[in-house]
DNA sequence: GTGTCTCCGAACAGAGTGTTCGGTTACGGA
DNA sequence: TCCGTAACCGAACACTCTGTTCGGAGACAC
């Protein structure tokens, strides 16, 4: 019962290739023949295994959540309030991968990705506080959407601790100290 | 050389329907034709018009970011930062007209009527602080976009008042005070 | 080795886009 | 009031994209 190898292989290849064209003309202008084409794989195959386009989206991002959260892990500057811990080490990722980051937060993602993005923030802040205040932390996420966007795209040379510091020079002062942990 | 009158007629007639429709269904889910038979338009005279969707969107929105500059003049608080004080008043509009922005803030009304809103609201920020932090701008207009959704879309009851007081907590000591004017 | 599952191309129906063309009619200016 | 112009309209066309069906060929797991 082990998974066959041939349906492996198609999935692989739609999810390569999606990402791929992401990166070059964003999501919104894909059609599902142009992706094929490029994951050399039959149209009709396409339609075996996902519904269409956005669930293609979908099953790539499985994984991605989980690889978000990881990626925020790092070591915790303790001058840091615990609900902004995580923006320094997720700064450093996206700048690792600058251009796939900057193809995500502008629409070219499709908007559900960066919803997706959005919520996973929202949790890492709602988290951290003792007493969340949900428009607090629905700010805060779109705050910082907003600038990682801003500099990606305007501002690409700026290092992550100066986006880290500025980031958090704006919000820090908003929010209630936390109890110890 | 006064404008044809048929002309005037059409454009208002299309223009009509489409924010009808966006209210409806969405701007992503509409067809031309099916904002033709709702403006009661020949669907060859809409393209003599306009030469797609998104440019009758734009023709309809000349008017909206003048309209919305109005809208947020109001009696300015003076122990509300300056940067800030367009916000109680804008929110009292959007509370006004909520279905509107409810359909505009989240994808509704397509992805660069969000942009249009944002870029309005950061040079509302930008203008009123004598030493503007592009990255702290956006941020703030960013995270007042967040809260609005979240409030018109999951809390609808809370007051404007509310929602500016919780807003301003959370930005407002982050921001430098400003020389007096 | 064999039966099953996957892949594939061809073909189809349906929806949407943007254009052309000729006829009809309402408009504005004289 | 009249008249030339310009706007409007439906029909039709070529095109792209979607999502589905079908039968054959071949790779896979067991």
């Amino acid at each position: 019962m082990a998974e066959d190898r041939r349906v492996a292989r198609t999935r692989r290849s739609l999810q390569r290739a999606l990402v791929e064209l992401i990166l070059e003309k964003g999501f919104d202008a894909l059609s599902v023949a142009e992706i094929c084409e490029r994951a050399d794989v039959g149209r009709t195959t396409f339609y075996a295994h996902y519904a269409d386009k956005s669930d293609l989206l979908q099953g790539s991002l499985e994984g991605l959540g989980e690889h978000l959260r990881e990626a925020t892990r790092g070591p915790e500057d303790p001058s840091v309030h615990p609900a902004l811990a995580f923006v320094r080490p997720m700064l450093e990722h996206a700048a690792e991968q600058a251009d796939l980051f900057a193809a995500l937060m502008r629409g070219r993602g499709g908007a559900f990705m960066q919803d997706l993005v959005h919520d996973i923030w929202c949790e890492l802040i709602r988290e951290r506080l003792s007493e969340p205040d949900e428009l607090q932390v629905q700010a805060i996420a779109g705050g910082l959407g907003a600038a990682v966007e801003w500099w990606l795209t305007r501002a690409p040379d700026l290092a992550p601790a100066e986006v880290d510091a500025r980031f958090r020079a704006a919000f820090e002062p908003g929010l209630a100290p936390q109890r110890a942990t």
